[in-house]
DNA sequence: CGGCAAACCTGCGAGC
DNA sequence: TGCTCGCAGGTTTGCC
């Protein structure tokens, strides 16, 4: 479910009430989500002070004052939840409650438990499992055309699932590869090799502006997903193609045309979104 | 190695 | 009302 622009939302909702707060009680839960969470969670975490909230690709990185680094990833249902109480929780999916020297209670909750926690440091964290062979960050400086292509060069996998693929880039999942490859004007089914040039310059541009513009509106929320403060994201007011078949693409008559609007195909098991005619 | 389907787990809406 | 089916924003695994 959270992809970039939802877990960055997150972040900067968590970081506003935990940074410089200290962890005055831990709670944990269910420990057996993806992977097990680590051993004596609460011990290890009791008593430090946020310094910085950050993120990395799909990941949000708690950085404490010891040096440790609690690393927390959604899934498809995760969800970080400011408010609630630490003791009996209303909820049966809370598996991990922070609260704060100022009472602050941010709750992990994730129904399908596809989430993960994962405990770190500084000092491993660049050699950490999870972060090897991620691609670049999208919004970053390392990320453009000339990348992208380099990326994408001699692979004979369709474009869309390249892009899901985090090797290439780092973030971004269904909904938003969907929109990128509608702004771009490429279809989904085109090898992902042929994505070079201009063609790669046009989608890297395009990852980016959809990205910018799904965290400015808080995300999107189509079930699961709300921000840190329970708010709704915004962004799928404004999908082009995600979640829209059969119906017209943004300033197009291709719901009236025999390809009779935005068609859904299933690539690599999953729903793809695309506008057959503005799409190539 | 590359590519794809299936698996992980729970909840929800649609259809009967 | 209640059942079954299909589907869901992610990632890993195992098979060809």
């Amino acid at each position: 479910m959270p992809e970039l622009p939802e877990v960055e939302t997150i972040r900067r909702g968590l970081a506003a009430r935990l940074e410089g707060r200290r962890l005055r009680r831990v709670v944990q839960r269910r420990p057996d989500l993806r992977q097990a969470m680590p051993a004596r969670l609460r011990e290890r975490l009791e008593g430090r002070r946020v310094e910085r909230l950050d993120r990395r690709a799909k990941y949000l990185l708690m950085r404490l004052d010891d040096g440790a680094v609690l690393i927390l990833h959604l899934g498809m249902s995760g969800r970080l939840l400011i408010g609630g109480q630490t003791t009996a929780p209303p909820d049966r999916h809370d598996h991990l409650i922070f609260e704060t020297d100022d009472g602050t209670v941010v709750r992990f909750n994730d129904a399908r438990r596809f989430g993960l926690v994962d405990l770190s440091s500084e000092a491993e964290l660049a050699g950490h499992k999870l972060f090897q062979g991620l691609g670049p960050e999208p919004l970053g400086n390392d990320f453009n055309g000339p990348v992208l292509a380099a990326s994408l060069a001699g692979k004979a996998t369709p474009i869309k699932a390249a892009l899901l693929d985090q090797k290439v880039v780092a973030g971004l999942g269904n909904i938003y590869v969907a929109e990128s490859l509608f702004w771009a004007g490429l279809s989904p089914k085109r090898l992902a090799r042929t994505v070079q040039g201009e063609r790669a310059e046009r989608l890297a541009q395009a990852v980016r502006r959809v990205l910018g513009e799904a965290i400015d509106a808080g995300g999107s929320t189509l079930r699961d997903y709300v921000q840190a403060s329970g708010e709704l994201g915004y962004f799928q007011h404004r999908f082009a193609v995600y979640d829209r078949a059969r119906q017209a693409c943004p300033g197009c008559d291709c719901a009236l045309a025999r390809t009779d609007g935005i068609r859904r195909i299933v690539q690599a098991g999953r729903s793809t979104f695309y506008c057959p005619r503005r799409q190539r």
